[in-house]
DNA sequence: AATGAATGAGGATTCATTCAT
DNA sequence: TATGAATGAATCCTCATTCAT
């Protein structure tokens, strides 16, 4: 009964839960399945959350599509990726792999639609979305000559792709690499027409 | 008590859930409310539903994606639309106004996050959404020539992107109709250079 | 498992509840409990109250000293008591009956202790408490030429003397129709002392 | 974190607890809030007391109604107080500035309520109640020549009528000093009739 | 003496569903 | 068809107490 490795019960739970609200969802997922799958006792998870709800908003941040991205944030990466199209293919790839861990795609889902019910997740989502959104499409006027608008729809465009395949993949039939390949490739066309024009 | 209007009972409930559902979620409505909103007693629920999540298969055919575009499967489309551009145009704009009432995005996206649990639901989806991108990349082929793949593509980033804004409106700040012709703009663009090479 | 004796279920729940508050208070008392002696389900309690505090409201008005003394209401009563001392007699002798079930003594005992906490109950206290009062002070001056003031402090020494009764019992070693006929013999002394003068 | 003036740790608890046990009773407070109000960890608790309920013991004792009369054991008090209403007035005096802590008052009424179920709590009460009530009849009949009896009962009522007040001050609209006066005058008037008698 | 993380039995409340009328 | 009282399993959360440090 004693703690085996001390300061890891929050992580404990926080893990537990994160892979039985994928599973099942928030409102399914029950304060005894997740203690159980965490191996403490019923109490403990009130020691660490004000109660179940209090638990989702410390997940809803880590499975933000702005977490998929990390080459994002990192500025020497006109370095390492010299073209728009090895980029984007780069910010995809980053993408699909976070997502493919299936509790993420599934919790960010369930994100989305109580989103109206629940305050906090809602601003956290706002203000992520529009971060990601505004930082993709100034990624892109480093690469291509663009009016920023235009950027911000084609980063748009390429997100929105990128989330949908997440739940339209077996509607679609292809690979994530090909479609992948075949999203980045629609972008980049685009944008070397808003250019060109 | 008697019933004013016989026959109306059913539609009354559906009703009542859909507006409930949008605004709180599945699990977070009860049938108590259901039938406090439809103004009937607790007990005709069940004479006309299985179960409450029977009722949710109900609804979930009425919000997908395939019934927010009617002129997908107009006929004789291509005779009132002569450009691929004003097409998409009107599929855009049928898709914009009918998720305008909330409570159809709202749940629609309940209905992807349930998924996973809800065997029928993910089965509804998956077969609605194959069709909706199978019949739009067709219509595609109708305007331009283009491989079914790529058109299959295109119409995915087109729906994808509608979707998207759907619930990112508020981060991008354009309104529905501005954004509407970016996209198609977009969309456009690409698939002119997919013909032309 | 069908009603027995329909419409009773309340009044089942209500006498239920009533004795299990008396022996071991309200916050002690489970709903368990009460619903398994009125031999209900868990459920039906949360038919008829929307919470054991709101069962307690209604507790609360019933064990109110003003319910011990039904006499104090009755308009024919100087004919059956023709003394103030045989009237004070009869009041008291209800009163002391009606607290003779344990269980009222308790709850009410235990209103005064919660008052402070429950809004509710306070307010009803408060004014029944000053009903109580009034409407006695006032049938003393019906029997004897004195003013009101001094009817209120003769009939608050005597309601407190039998309250304090209730718990002062077995520290006094009277019965209670001796203590109570010392009692009315001091208020009727006392009273003629104000009015001689 | 170390204790800044050692054996001050049992002091600060009971201090807490007492305040916390007015306003929310026994039953409400938890361990939780009175460590926090005290200042010390949990675990230090039940260094002090064996349980919460032994806690309640020691309280118990400081807020009897014996404890609020000082004056009762002053064995040179016949001196100060020449007069038994001067020393009625005296010790109606210190009970009413004695409860007019509001704290205590609380605590009373819910030993009072809870008696019944603690039985520690029951004896202490029975035993200074006997003890109080004795030895005031005590006391008057070194003031005026009357059975020991009728000094019981003049002395209970007295203390009935204050006690009473406590709860009933506001239906009665008196201050306490006018209600204490009215109070000592019937009790007097009541012992001069006895002994006339 | 002091700490505070961990415990787990216990209690209030909810709600989908049934069924006799 | 329609009703709504009754059900009871399921669930969230509380809190007195323990114990290794």
């Amino acid at each position: 009964m004693a703690t085996k490795c001390p300061g890891k019960t929050r992580e404990k739970l926080v893990n537990a839960a994160m892979e039985l609200f994928a599973s099942k969802g928030f409102d399914k997922t029950t304060v005894d399945e997740i203690v159980a799958k965490a191996g403490v006792a019923k109490g403990t998870f009130y020691l660490y959350f004000k109660s179940k709800e209090d638990l989702i908003k410390e997940l809803a941040f880590e499975v933000m599509p702005i977490m998929a991205m990390p080459s994002l944030n990192d500025p020497y990466i006109t370095v390492s990726f010299p073209t728009l199209e090895s980029y984007l293919l780069q910010l995809g790839k980053e993408f699909l792999d976070f997502y493919s861990q299936d509790y993420r795609a599934e919790i960010f889902f369930h994100m989305l639609s109580v989103r109206e019910r629940l305050k906090n997740i809602d601003e956290i989502y706002s203000q992520s979305c529009s971060e990601l959104l505004r930082e993709g499409a100034r990624r892109i006027t480093a690469y291509v000559k663009v009016g920023f608008e235009d950027a911000l729809i084609a980063f748009q465009m390429f997100l929105a792709s990128l989330m949908h395949y997440l739940h339209a993949r077996e509607c679609l039939g292809f690979s994530g690499e090909h479609y992948l390949r075949k999203v980045v490739q629609a972008v980049i066309n685009h944008l070397k027409f808003s250019t060109s024009v």
